[in-house]
RNA sequence: GGGCCUGUGGCGAAACUGGCAGACGCGACAGACUUAGGAUCUGUUGGGGUAACCCAUGGAGGUUCGAGUCCUCUCAGGCCCA
């Protein structure tokens, strides 16, 4: 036996989607176009990767969130570009294919049909006439262009450099795809072991744009953990290189430090194991056991090196080198808790006051020699990193940190043993990957020399391949590829791909104009659509804090100096979105058995009850486990408001409920609206949808008191319902006679004198502890309070009969009597 | 080790610039309508106490007439970085 629905959602929702599309009532106007006149506002989500998984509840938090700020100010007037579209390019579609031979391009095919559907189940008001693949020439052959834009500013270059190489991917990895594991370096995605190899490797100058990419961070409305992540990643430090001359030889080896006003506790010096001066500065008698050290260190993680709590390991190399403020021979070390790509490779030990110098100095019995001395004293024998004043050190003695630092950065330059120095933790980005389904580069080489195409060459196409398997050797799939790989001429293309947060780089800007021809944009659109300093609001996960938005604002920091766009930023307000967890309160994931597949829940209860319980759940940006209990009680919620306007026939009909009346609301009811249009509209504007949904319950819930119900009434929920259960909403709006689409209805107003209650009930306490209430006017006056306060017939029995010292009244808030 | 965030009923959570802690929902309990109820409706529901009252926002202090909210310390969990 079928179960009945508590309301006909299966029918319901369809028909409206299917109106809609009809109407074309969500297709956003371009500059000059009719409807461009009004305010624009660009509600964008982050696009996904359609996985062969399909969506997950996870997805349609964010989704839901941006499309009820969407359709809310869609009703409020403005023209709003609301758009969608695939992040298509990936690894998973092109590991298929090397099992299974299914070009890659049939299987993104099938996955964004898979995500089209299951988006478009959920009644968001996407304009699709604007959906964008970053796997579609149309698309790609742009990001290649902006690639040559990058090119031709000297952005982008070639470099012979140890990077990340995973094996089992059969590609290499930007060092933000790698994570540090317990077991070693291990790959991002799969989880793989990795490893550092010699390759030659396209580059992003991305450091170029690092203190710009720093500064600008000021001027967005993110959250502020998001933007300390992109500082941090960022890294700029300021300091000093200093030289130190070796003892007995023409080397010079710089370091850096961000403390050179300890320059005078310098004791010894570290090398990198990697270091490219240790071989030529290894003393014979030292050889075989630094040779020895090195090789045992390549096999260890930054992690493994630099734990404070790991022991230290090093070997002296059997070298001095020269202190070059006192001339003191410090001896030279070797030891892998410096990284080869921390600063110069080598550092200046201070062992008096840095931890990690400390550890090895107490290990290894090297001098310790105190030059800075805190304001509190701390026990001998320990390490102090603060600031302080200097002692022991010569011209420096009595000078606090930062005054010490000024000083001996002057000194060094004077004497050309040093000088200032910023440096920043970001490295350029490693830009190719070995790798068949991805952007190919429009670069050819001519020998040694590599030339760009022109743009009327793009877009240059992926060659159609039999196999797509790497080659051991770390060659690019496409190099099998020989009659696309070798020119009539006798050059030969580029083989590597680009990576796949190319293509997401700027999909927000080709949203703007996404059927141009000529150009990734005309200027207009994107004037029109990323004025007011850009996008309006950008929804989506946390996990690409420091990849994809540091990358987006990089290549939009170049085409603002190309004057392609009109701001330096991209994203002027950005929210993270939480995760979804299991009923069992575990990251959903298909292993714990524990994942909510959207298609179940939409036939099960309807799209409008899931968009309406992913917002109540709690809020947004929090991490929140799912409930399928609290999913019925979504639906619950939209099937009291079905009742409000249809009762069930004993046949089993809903026919209109006999409850409604034309006779005008009742002055509760038009209190009780105000009231909920006022908490909805601001709670959408902040996001806070969850207290918008138990605004609207509240609102049910009074509504469902009536015995007579006004038609108005109705019509005016059905309106702030509209961006939350838009199906529900079109389906009451229209059998109550509302005029046209409810989507496109102009947002409810309220007279604001309607929020005030008559009387409101205040509470009085004495010596803060609440003894009786009075009913009095929301707008009486501290002295109308106090009047009626003292002459109250319960007075004596709430303060005992004490005498009031003073009284503390807030108007519409609270009275205490602070009585001795 | 450093940085950031979060700790409130049985559960998800509310609480504007400090002003009646627990809105709204879930669950539970009781009742109504029912052949039936895992539907619907009505009521109750932080803990303790017969009660007036007392105790409660991870813990300990502090500021204040008044602290979930501000300050100091501390414990637990999460994320990021080393």
């Amino acid at each position: 036996m079928q179960t009945r629905s508590p309301y006909p959602f299966a029918e319901i929702e369809p028909r409206w989607q299917e109106i809609w599309a009809n109407a074309d009532c969500f297709r956003a106007p371009q500059p000059g176009e009719k409807g461009a006149e009004k305010p624009k506002k660009y509600i964008l989500d982050m696009f996904p990767y359609p996985s062969g998984a399909g969506l997950h509840v996870g997805h349609l938090e964010g989704y839901t969130a941006t499309d009820i700020v969407a359709r809310y100010w869609r009703m409020r007037g403005n023209n709003v570009l609301h758009p969608m579209g695939w992040d298509a390019f990936g690894l998973p579609a092109e590991q298929h294919a090397v099992q299974t031979g299914t070009h890659p391009r049939l299987t993104t095919k099938k996955n964004i049909d898979n995500f089209r559907r299951q988006i478009q189940a959920m009644g968001f008001s996407y304009d699709w006439s604007r959906e964008i693949d970053t796997t579609d020439p149309d698309y790609f052959r742009w990001t290649q262009w902006i690639f040559l834009q990058l090119y031709d500013r000297g952005l982008a270059y070639v470099a012979e450099a140890p990077v990340w190489y995973c094996p089992a991917l059969g590609t290499v990895l930007a060092n933000e795809e790698v994570l540090n594991t317990a077991e070693g370096p291990r790959s991002e995605r799969g989880n793989h072991p990795v490893e550092k190899r010699p390759m030659r490797q396209w580059m992003l100058r991305i450091t170029e744009y690092a203190e710009r990419l720093l500064q600008d961070l000021d001027m967005l409305d993110w959250p502020e953990s998001l933007k300390e992540m992109q500082r941090n990643w960022i890294g700029k430090s300021e300091g000093a290189e200093v030289h130190f001359r070796v003892d007995g030889s023409d080397h010079t080896i710089p370091v850096y430090t961000t403390r050179p006003d300890t320059l005078f506790g310098a004791t010894y010096v570290v090398l990198s194991p990697e270091h490219p001066l240790v071989p030529a500065l290894t003393s014979p008698a030292q050889a075989t056991a630094v040779e020895k050290y090195r090789k045992d260190s390549s096999s260890k993680s930054d992690l493994d090196r630099t734990d404070l709590a790991k022991t230290k390991t090093g070997v002296p190399i059997g070298r001095l080198a020269v202190n070059p403020v006192n001339g003191e021979n410090v001896p030279l070390w070797v030891a892998d808790y410096v990284l080869a790509s921390y600063g110069t490779g080598a550092v200046m030990a201070v062992p008096a006051h840095d931890e990690r110098d400390f550890e090895f100095a107490k290990t290894f019995d090297l001098p310790i020699r105190e030059v800075v001395r805190g304001p509190d004293s701390h026990p001998a024998d320990t390490c102090f990193s603060g600031e302080g004043v200097n002692v022991n050190s010569g011209f420096l003695d009595g000078q606090p940190t930062q005054q010490a630092k000024e000083t001996i950065i002057g000194w060094l330059e004077s004497r050309k043993q040093g000088r200032r120095q910023v440096r920043y933790k970001l490295r350029d980005w490693l830009f190719s990957r070995q790798r068949y389904w991805g952007e190919p580069f429009p670069i050819v080489w001519d020998g040694e020399k590599h030339q760009p195409l022109t743009p009327e060459d793009l877009p240059l196409t992926l060659p159609e391949m039999q196999d797509y398997q790497p080659s051991p050797t770390g060659e690019a799939p496409l190099a099998k590829a020989r009659s696309w790989v070798h020119l009539p001429d006798g050059r030969i293309r580029e083989t590597n791909t680009m990576p796949q947060w190319a293509g997401s780089c700027w999909y927000y800007l080709r949203f703007c104009d996404p059927k141009n021809s000529q150009a990734p944009w005309s200027l207009e659109s994107e004037k029109y659509w990323m004025g007011d300093g850009g996008v309006d609001l950008y929804v989506g996960g946390a996990e690409h804090a420091v990849l994809h938005l540091l990358y987006a604002r990089f290549w939009h920091k170049v085409l603002f100096d190309l004057k392609l766009v009109s701001h330096p930023e991209p994203f002027r307000r950005l929210v993270n979105q939480g995760i979804i967890l299991g009923e069992d309160n575990r990251k959903m994931s298909k292993s714990s058995g524990n994942v909510v597949n959207p298609d179940d829940v939409i036939a099960q209860h309807g799209a409008d009850a899931l968009r309406v319980f992913e917002m109540f759940m709690g809020p947004l940006e929090q991490m929140k486990p799912w409930s399928s209990k609290g999913m019925e009680g979504a639906v619950r919620f939209l099937a009291r408001i079905w009742r409000l306007v249809c009762e069930e026939h004993e046949s089993g009909e809903w026919v209109t409920s006999p409850a409604l009346t034309d006779s005008p609301q009742d002055l509760e009811t038009v209190r009780a609206l105000a009231k909920a249009t006022a908490k909805v509209s601001s709670d959408i504007e902040s996001l806070q949808m969850n207290t918008a949904v138990s605004t609207l319950m509240i609102l049910v819930n009074h509504l469902t008191g009536l015995s007579s119900r006004p038609k108005s009434a109705i019509l005016h929920l059905a309106r702030l319902l509209a961006p939350f259960a838009p199906h529900l909403a079109e389906e009451i709006y229209h059998r109550l006679g509302g005029d046209g689409l409810v989507s496109l209805a102009d947002w409810p107003t309220y007279r604001p004198e309607d929020l005030l209650e008559e009387t409101v009930e205040l509470p009085v306490q004495v010596n803060s502890k609440v003894r009786g209430k009075l009913k009095i006017s929301p707008r009486a006056t501290r002295e109308e309070i106090e009047a009626v306060v003292r002459n109250h017939a319960e007075l004596p029995l709430w303060t005992g009969g004490k005498k009031i010292d003073k009284m503390v009244i807030v108007p519409g808030r609270i009275v205490n009597c602070i009585c001795a």
